[in-house]
DNA sequence: TATGAATGAGCATTCATTCAT
DNA sequence: CATGAATGAATGCTCATTCAT
């Protein structure tokens, strides 16, 4: 009789529904547009029950854009392979980025919105951005150190540099302007040729 | 009858001092912290005043936006020498870019805020950072037809990249991380790089 | 033509009405009872005037006290005459405090609401009763330096103790338990007989 | 089968603790900032188990008033000798009031807390200050008939002033101002001159 | 008997905007 | 042109109480 222990698929539990609901009314509306209680009725459960979870609005929107990030991050070690071309992992790259646009609609450009909107004082303690642009730093150092790209740049600069470019045409990607096999052909050679050595 | 005599040093005249209010405190606060009343109260001038010149909030951020638009546009066409290298023009435009920035500490960065967090609805016809990736567009086609710019690129796209290049980098730099010869000559180098013929 | 000077007895100016209509409901609800908004609907005025004038709903309670304790100290003030007995001024004070208490019925009460009510952090300096009692000290030592009181009590202790009494049982007589007349002459002895010298 | 023994030291049963986590949280942090749920956390139960015990928050703080009022009465009988003079009387119950307070520091404060305070409307049927006044009045009354004690007070007036007087020096003393054994000199002196007979 | 997730009416406070002067 | 008192819908958040387990 150890079946006792049927699980029955019960619980979706509040939690997860409120971050659903959270993340779809954050890319819907953006950060001010979107109440608590907005939040809450979305995921079909009473405004109190958003505090249960979370113990203010800026919590809520700080934990989507972690868990936004690390999404995020999942796609791309996926997507890279170890020993590739420069040209290679950037082509990866965008394409990861892409994908994870065209099936998560709206939602990195949700998860970047400037911390000074959220709250002047004691924002997030790095933007989304720049972490990411921390981690170009470091694909661009160490393609440096492989010889697969010019040794002379400050990395910090080129990274931020990097996920700035990024940023700005996935935007207008997604404003319809864009089409992406474009866009991953020109960004990918425009990198390339910038990074590359000699 | 020499009471007809033009005033030479009037006091700016009560529009003037909005918008010097407004730009001084949509750069310190933002735009939600800022309300009418503080502009106008900053400006020496009754809260009623400032719907005298603007129909609403909104409309007086468009206008410090539009300004701060067209102020670093005489800028930048001052700086930008006619027959120079595609070098010299990026060295030039990325130095006005600058001297711009510190000149008016803040003023890009709050004018370049994010549309959705203005008004969920009925946003800025076309972003400021859109229009200056337009620009930069017709930049790089010009600099494609005389030669000095690799042909096969989209320049929409490109344009884009550019300008969101430089926005993230001079959002670091405010954030006092970067110094800004250093940054100069990598983004100096990295464009001309992506951008060159052959 | 100096007519223009007619003042019209305009504006029974907000602050007044708010004022009136915080007396009114504190009294009658006591302090969480009474809502902002309850104040300013009182007072015909929109919820937001209330915050015109207070920053806040303690401020508009602390003001309440403070505007019944000088309303009461003035009354005290005219009751008292210079040259009397001990006996004489204990019944004097007494017979003023009920006329104020008939004329003004619950506001000491009111205004006595624990500061511990009202905001756990940061409470009121003073209570209004220990101040009170402070007074009380200080009419009992000047009585003892006139020879009128016994010189061998602590006067502090006594201010005090005076003034709880008084309290409570002006309390009591407002539960309608006590009647006046019988309340002035037994306290008034009883304070006599235990304040006086030998 | 030695199951059956009866387990000498189980754990105090949930009301108990329930109890005793009220009078903590009432006494430290009064009514308003106490929540039922507080309290059931501080007795290590679930917030439900409260509505066990309790209709409603309310219950919960008469419960607690009750509770001292009995512990304090207890105190009282003890120390109060058969036959003794006045002011052996009223010395013994002022500092058998002292000891309690000693070691219940705020008790006494926390269940005097206005009834007005808990529930504008239906509030405790007789407040606990007003209950041991009348067993002052009692006190007066059986002192007269020995003849200790002045018989033209009104023995209802005086019982509620000598109660005001004990609470106003007692909280007083709570903050720290007045030293004990004065207290319980003067008071005592005060008290039996203005009863003591002739 | 015990639990604690869920509830939603309620609260203090803000702020873009209006309008009588 | 200029004023600033007045407005009230809207917001983020709390907490006494319920109820399915």
């Amino acid at each position: 009789m150890n079946g006792a222990v049927i699980p029955i698929k019960k619980r979706p539990d509040s939690l997860t529904r409120l971050k659903a609901s959270a993340r779809k009314l954050f890319v819907e509306r953006g950060y001010h547009a979107t109440r608590p209680q907005d939040i809450a009725r979305e995921a079909g459960l009473g405004h109190g029950t958003f505090y249960l979870h979370y113990p203010d609005k800026r919590a809520c929107f700080l934990a989507f854009v972690e868990d936004a990030r690390q999404e995020m991050n999942s796609h791309l070690s996926i997507a890279r392979t170890p020993d590739s071309s420069l040209e290679e992992m950037i082509a990866a790259t965008l394409n990861a980025i892409y994908d994870y646009s065209d099936s998560h609609p709206g939602v990195l450009r949700a998860a970047m919105t400037d911390e000074m909107v959220i709250d002047a004082e004691g924002a997030q303690a790095v933007p989304l951005l720049v972490r990411w642009g921390e981690e170009w730093s470091a694909l661009v150092l160490s393609a440096a150190e492989k010889g697969q790209a010019c040794k002379s740049y400050n990395a910090e600069i080129i990274g931020q540099a990097i996920v700035g470019a990024l940023h700005q045409t996935g935007r207008e990607a997604s404003r319809g302007q864009l089409c992406r096999k474009q866009l991953v052909d020109n960004l990918t050679r425009f990198l390339t040729r910038a990074l590359k050595s000699d």
